[in-house]
DNA sequence: TCTGGGGTCCTAGGACCC
DNA sequence: TCTGGGGTCCTAGGACCC
């Protein structure tokens, strides 16, 4: 078969109901009872419901509010506690690395694991059988009694179907060769990219389970659904997926968001909001030393109609000042009148290190034309970009008796730090230069400052 | 008291460039 | 002056996943 491995040697390791799991290993007169983990506010949504809640109906997913309604007196609501949940998923992520070093945590309690990676593993179907069974027998007894599933196939897609098959505590190996009988009588629903929407679409076209799909000629599938996921259907109804295990995923972006229990029609609520979400968005882009270039805003109304606004910066910026004033510039744009339910702000478009130059000349050189040529405004290729030290702009490099000090923007030898501070206000800038380039702003004895051009 | 929060990927149209 | 493509960037929205 095209793109798929001749054995079953990719795992996908699944914890079974994760976080209502763990609430009831920590408080033992939870179990055996109905244990509902997620938003328990009059907006909230079910994370984990336990398989006794699921008796009942509630599901992932679910409003809160409808699974109380399902759920009998007795049953725990509790908010999520994440940190709980990271350590227990460290000590299972730990014991697959003891499996593979080709490890893909694809949140915090499912991954694959290539297991032909380190070369060592009897990856017949016997083997990977006894292997896996004893993996989920030791993250039980090193979690204190976490159950998980798993499934081993010769591709991700199929290593997850398997997973799924026997929950919870299930075990099955797809042996090789058997792919598609294993998913040809199962709804289109199981195939990664097929939810609600596509799976609704296909229905109108008599389309209920895989067999069904791979009656669909690839021109139809393309025509209704676009190129990619066209192409993307037609090769998973066939059981074709090579893709990889992938060991480190690239983050391309990062956000912060939250619905109001009541809808917020008041700017000065809505900008305090914005600007305690900005903090945390920022707080993790510097945390990733990483710089962004976009800046989006999320609105959501009553009526749940939602609207993104985004804005791209000439440069891309780690500081927070600037992602707060963008977000709050297009937030000015929306109409709150009628309250907003939710807001968000995110940040993309990274880049790893500083284009401090380009911002630095907006700082520190107010004399260039506002209005520059119109071959100049447009982004310089990367390489025409003058070479600037990548001293990360927001990092805080002062504290002296201007106040704490922030860079600004830096480059060819100079360096502007933005003061707030007793003797500057807030957001004074003041540029520091010096005859090594190379210095990094934080030793002070080698700077001098130039009031010439201070702002 | 219907509908969280954090992500990824894709599409489509318009601007702009060659 | 009219008529074109292709490619890239930006913006907005939608589907999907956990």
């Amino acid at each position: 078969m095209v793109g798929v491995r001749a054995r079953a040697s990719i795992l996908h390791l699944d914890l079974d109901a994760f976080f209502a799991a763990v609430e009831q290993r920590d408080k033992p007169s939870l179990r055996g009872r109905p244990v509902i983990v997620g938003g328990i506010g009059t907006r909230g949504v079910v994370s984990t419901a336990s398989y006794e809640a699921r008796a009942f109906g509630a599901r992932s997913a679910m409003p809160t509010s409808e699974a109380r309604r399902r759920c009998p007196p007795g049953t725990a609501f509790l908010h999520p506690r994440f940190q709980a949940y990271r350590a227990s998923s460290r000590v299972v992520m730990d014991l697959l690395h003891d499996l593979s070093p080709v490890v893909e945590q694809v949140s915090v309690d499912e991954a694959y694991v290539d297991l032909a990676a380190p070369g060592t593993h009897d990856l017949s179907v016997a083997g990977v059988r006894a292997l896996v069974a004893d993996l989920i027998d030791r993250i039980a007894s090193a979690t204190g009694g976490l159950t998980a599933s798993a499934g081993v196939a010769s591709s991700k897609m199929l290593a997850k179907i398997g997973s799924d098959l026997e929950k919870p505590h299930g075990l099955v190996v797809v042996e090789p060769g058997r792919e598609l009988q294993v998913i040809e009588p199962l709804s289109v629903r199981v195939l990664g990219g097929v939810g609600p929407a596509t799976a609704e679409r296909l229905k109108s076209f008599g389309v209920i389970t895989v067999a069904d799909l791979q009656r669909m000629t690839l021109p139809d599938l393309v025509s209704i659904f676009g190129e990619s996921h066209g192409h993307g259907l037609h090769r998973l109804a066939r059981a074709q997926d090579d893709r990889e295990v992938e060991v480190e995923r690239e983050t391309k972006s990062i956000s912060a968001e939250e619905t109001f229990d009541v809808d917020v029609p008041d700017r000065a609520r809505l900008d305090s909001e914005l600007a305690a979400m900005v903090t945390r968005v920022g707080g993790r882009l510097g945390q990733s030393a990483s710089f962004a270039r976009t800046v989006t805003i999320k609105v959501r109304h009553h009526d749940f109609t939602t609207h993104t606004r985004s804005a791209t910066l000439t440069h891309a910026t780690g500081e927070q000042a600037v992602v707060l004033d963008t977000a709050r510039r297009l937030l000015a744009e929306v109409d709150v009148s009628d309250g907003l339910r939710l807001l968000g702000v995110g940040v993309s478009g990274f880049t790893s290190h500083a284009q401090d130059q380009l911002a630095f000349d907006e700082v520190d050189e107010p004399d260039v034309p506002a209005t520059p040529e119109p071959s100049a405004s447009r982004e310089p290729a990367p390489e025409s970009r003058p070479s600037a030290p990548s001293w990360r702009t927001g990092h805080d490099v002062r504290h002296d008796e201007l106040g704490a000090g922030w860079v600004w923007g830096a480059g060819r030898g100079r360096v502007s730090v933005r003061f707030e501070g007793p003797r500057t206000g807030p957001g004074a800038v003041r540029t520091f230069a010096s005859d090594d380039p190379a210095l990094h702003p934080a030793d002070p004895p080698d700077w001098r400052e130039r009031p010439d051009v201070s702002g």
